[in-house]
DNA sequence: AATGAATGAGAATTCATTCAT
DNA sequence: AATGAATGAATTCTCATTCAT
């Protein structure tokens, strides 16, 4: 393995272990000696790998929205041509327990809750629901135009959407026994059924799936 | 002035200092002596009237949930009494400059990102969203009666706006530029338009109020 | 009541509060505030009847020496006349539940802890114990003299009774449970008896006396 | 030098530390920082090799039990075999400039202060004692039984001699002039010399050593 | 005489960061 | 590349002391 791989891989190990660490801490209580301890090396490491706590943070931070950003193309990529479905195919993406899991959920919430006072973070949060945003209006435009919706304005309901799916996060969060990912799906169908019948009221009728296994 | 309102009066201004000091230097940055010295008191204060910095912020998260929700039953003591104009005077409620400043919106983040891992938050934050929950829904049960939109159900309905308005704070949180509470009201607004049109399409078509000043 | 006699009685209600708090906190544990509390009275209370915390240490170590000292005062006051009852007395002052109480020996051993560092404790605890040294001394010059013992020294006699006494008390500190206050009265009877056999003999054989309850 | 001889040998620089910063200022008195700065090391250093102040402290009073241990047993090992040799040879060594250094002494009385509120203190002061106790109860013993004194009770003869050593001890903290470790020795065999007079008589009756200079 | 709010100096402890090995 | 000892700044918390009421 070359030196560059050994770097890499040694980065990348030292992210994850700062995302574990944030999911049992907090964003208040990560120190790097737990982070290097979880990655099962030892203290001076994280300095030698990323100049200061700070670049650790934003890096990891860089790598839970690549890996989000990814995890919808690729589901975009498998999702059928019709813009329905290929909506659908985004907030199921989003609800998929690899992304909305409870170490997901709490770990992007540590990072919005400081994120105001961290340019860098606000930068990086802000490019993914951009592009999350453009993503999902683009698709409400071409239902509203292949569907006939000519009364409904794509950017707001794409922003209605994308906020109902944040909050649903938030939710989650707050009343983990109160709300299931299943559910929050759900909770999002029942809102495209109303704006899109003939697309979503199928799908909003879907049984509601046999409740999975808790995921993280 | 007596003992009692001295007292009152002390803690008052700490948490007040500490909203702000949260509000200019994030969550994880709050130091107590910054909080004495914003509120003009000397160092040792804190602890005189809070034993702990932890109980210091919880007693402030605890104000903050007090002043939200004070601020909305005091909105629907003013609103008409049908269900649709006391709606809409929660989701004005929500958004009103008081509340939804930049400020507000900044401390409560700070507050949802580190709930995970303090139980009493989650707690406090918990109970608030519950209660708004709650009163949500029951004023969607009397318009989906009244209104006769069987077809509905008030638990999903009043669980989508409220994740909507969770996620426009974030909006306001992440994109200062990009929305205002002008338009994360009208968003409310066209959701609500769509599920009750006979009760809130004037209300969505309103013309956006001239822009405020910014808040906070 | 006049203003002395007031003063007074706060003076000692403090001192009396100090000797609590150390007994209950140990030296290093005593806060102002606590002795305040103890004492019934008000926080800033201390400072106002003694100038420092320390000038109230020194007035409660010095409250122990009057009371130590009058409290073998009266014994020898009550004590027949001959100098080996006279003695006797002493010892059994010395362990009177009053002044070998647990409390009792645990104050003075935290005072002579502290000694080394404070000149006044020192001059304080030395005066004591040379005032308690000369009187067992006299006494056992007088038993050396009348006794027929002129092979000893009543110096060396007195200095080893001393420091045996002493040397109880850190066992009644250290081993709560393995000797009380008769036994190390009968170890120092035993003692006596064997350098005046005529005198202590009878009463180092006296039946060790029923366990009496704790004290202290 | 191995990793795990620097952190012994850092360990016994703090620990030596200790014992000096209390002898300077006191128990009291000792601040972590001020160790750091006796041991020529930095601040934050101490809260590395021992977790608490607490711990440091502990681990100090168990350095001086061992040392205190390890003299004595030193002692027997040089002494000659019978008993009274061998007693004489404890006494000796309790009253060694090694041990009843002024600073020993210091150090001693300030644990013995604070052990009645630190069980950990107490465990190992009473474990000390014990084995103390118990060694030299069984030389007491044996020369009761070689020496034909089937009148004395080993326990009391071994108690009382403890008890003397120790209050001999305070003298020297409380009475730095009147007393010195000779004339405390001597205190000593006179009482042995007293019980046991064919093996102690000649020890007693040695001329008083020409005065050491003090030491500690 | 008494209260108790307020001050501010001081201490333990934590931890990011550095650096010799 | 990796280790982990060492540093030292920063922070919370404690408390003696002061002082207005």
């Amino acid at each position: 393995m070359g030196r560059f791989e050994i770097k890499e891989l040694r980065r990348t190990q030292l992210i994850e272990a700062t995302m574990d660490v944030i999911a049992k801490r907090g964003f208040a209580g990560i120190t790097l000696a737990e982070v290097a301890d979880a990655a099962g090396l030892s203290a001076g490491i994280v300095n030698f790998y990323f100049k200061t706590k700070e670049e650790l943070l934003v890096e990891t931070l860089r790598h839970m929205a690549q890996q989000y950003q990814a995890h919808w193309t690729t589901a975009l990529g498998r999702a059928a041509s019709d813009p329905a479905a290929r909506l659908a195919a985004m907030v199921d993406a989003d609800f998929d327990p690899q992304i909305a899991s409870r170490k997901g959920v709490t770990v992007w919430y540590a990072f919005w809750g400081e994120a105001r006072w961290r340019p860098e973070y606000l930068r990086v949060c802000a490019a993914l629901s951009d592009a999350f945003f453009d993503q999902t209006r683009e698709l409400c435009r071409a239902i509203i135009e292949s569907g006939g919706y000519a009364e409904l304005d794509a950017d707001a309901v794409a922003r209605g959407l994308n906020a109902m799916i944040d909050g649903l996060w938030l939710d989650l969060l707050v009343n983990p026994k109160g709300l299931d990912r299943a559910e929050a799906k759900r909770t999002c169908y029942a809102f495209l059924a109303r704006l899109f019948p003939a697309e979503f009221a199928a799908r909003a009728a879907a049984p509601a799936p046999a409740r999975r296994a808790a995921n993280g």
